[in-house]
DNA sequence: GAGTGGTCTAGACCACTCA
DNA sequence: GAGTGGTCTAGACCACTCA
């Protein structure tokens, strides 16, 4: 582990053990510095992830301050989700059941959101993913087939991205994500086992990877009563 | 402007009028540091942000790479609301309407997410957003009375976060926040003249001050027609 | 082995805050 | 003026990738 990794680890233990009081400010990046002895860069790349976690303010000329709403919530739960789902829950029973799988020529949205053309053939998918039993969410994804190779359905009924990563050797990085409120639809209502008025969260995303490449576009319809979503946010 | 800045705007722009192909890496950062005339961890730091913005990719042993989708949108439109409607939406007509407005003591789960005790009064307000004659959101939002002071009808008729900002002095630097689909309720469908079977995207947020103290605590619920919420998300 | 980005150092100067 | 964090430098060593 990194210099800094250690370092931030130390002092998020220190935060959340009360060693530091959320009362002053904890003590300044010299004086840290020296503790640890390490560098003030490397000092303060430290104390940077955890202002990036949402646990501390920096203020110049003033000082370092503890948020303290931080000592409340596990932050960032659902940040891990570019996992797969399979990876968030693990040890979780996950079934997935499949709704539909075949090739087809991509929309214009699709070729659009995915850098492809609309000659060049995607797989399209559509898997219930079944947790402990209870429908969960279900996952419509588009991927280039000429990227993501040699999907099967014995592949969908375990993870795609593991697939990805370990039989396909890429790398998956990031994506980015629209979060909307949508009415459930009759097909919702099937396979989530939802009332006509239940509401559904929507995630739209265009996943990539280390290459900048999209090799999947896809909308997550959840279960309203069973996901939420969290974010920090921290303003410039 | 400091100088990474400066250097992350030009890059972007290279990024974004195709001097950079996207078919292969940007040029290294030594040699970027050198046409720049800055050290190479300034350089770093110019091409961390726009990692972190979610238009580049980089890869130790390999490269920089350009992420095709960041082309497309506009993107973490929302991750500048912590601004405030009014300010998020400037220039367009904003008028809000008064649905609740007294101080009363805390409930538990208020208490404790402002992290102030059960006796310590709270401001209590309601107030709907309307755009350009279109109602588009409901928010119910709590207060310290100690820490903001000085709420009128007045305020609320215009902006918060300016009155804490240049009334009270006061910086706001950021929130935590959770995001779900909800049911509509009587009271939405009243106020945002919505369906009884429309959804209401929800973000409920403790928004703090660069001391680290949480200052509101808010349920924003959203005509689901007229909000998305965006973000990137990087793996590490 | 050559090229890439990641981490780290030991300093410097500066902007901002408070007294 | 003393104390704080922000930026920047010119180097160093290292881990990883590809050929």
């Amino acid at each position: 582990m990194n210099k800094y990794e250690r370092i931030a680890r130390e002092v998020k233990e220190r935060i959340m053990n009360k060693t530091y009081s959320s009362d002053q400010p904890i003590p300044d990046e010299i004086s840290l510095a020296s503790e640890f002895q390490v560098s003030r860069m490397t000092m303060k790349k430290a104390l940077d992830t955890l202002v990036s976690e949402g646990l501390l303010i920096r203020k110049r000329g003033h000082g370092t301050f503890i948020v303290k709403s931080a000592y409340h919530s596990p932050v960032n739960v659902v940040v891990n989700e570019m996992l797969g789902l399979t990876n968030l829950l693990r040890g979780k029973d996950i079934k997935n059941k499949i709704i539909a799988f075949d090739v087809q020529f991509p929309s214009e949205e699709v070729a659009s959101q995915l850098f492809i053309d609309s000659k060049s053939p995607v797989y399209h998918m559509i898997r219930l993913r079944i947790v402990e039993g209870e429908p969960y969410v279900m996952e419509k994804t588009y991927m280039p087939v000429n990227l993501i190779s040699g999907l099967t359905e014995e592949v969908l009924y375990g993870s795609i991205y593991k697939h990805i990563k370990e039989e396909l050797g890429l790398n998956i990085v990031g994506s980015h994500r629209t979060i909307r409120a949508s009415k459930s639809t009759k097909m919702d209502q099937e396979h989530l086992i939802c009332a006509s008025d239940d509401p559904i969260l929507e995630i739209e995303q265009v996943g990539f990877l280390d290459t900048g490449i999209p090799f999947e576009y896809s909308f997550s319809r959840h279960r309203y009563d069973k996901f939420v979503f969290t974010t920090v946010n921290r303003m410039r």
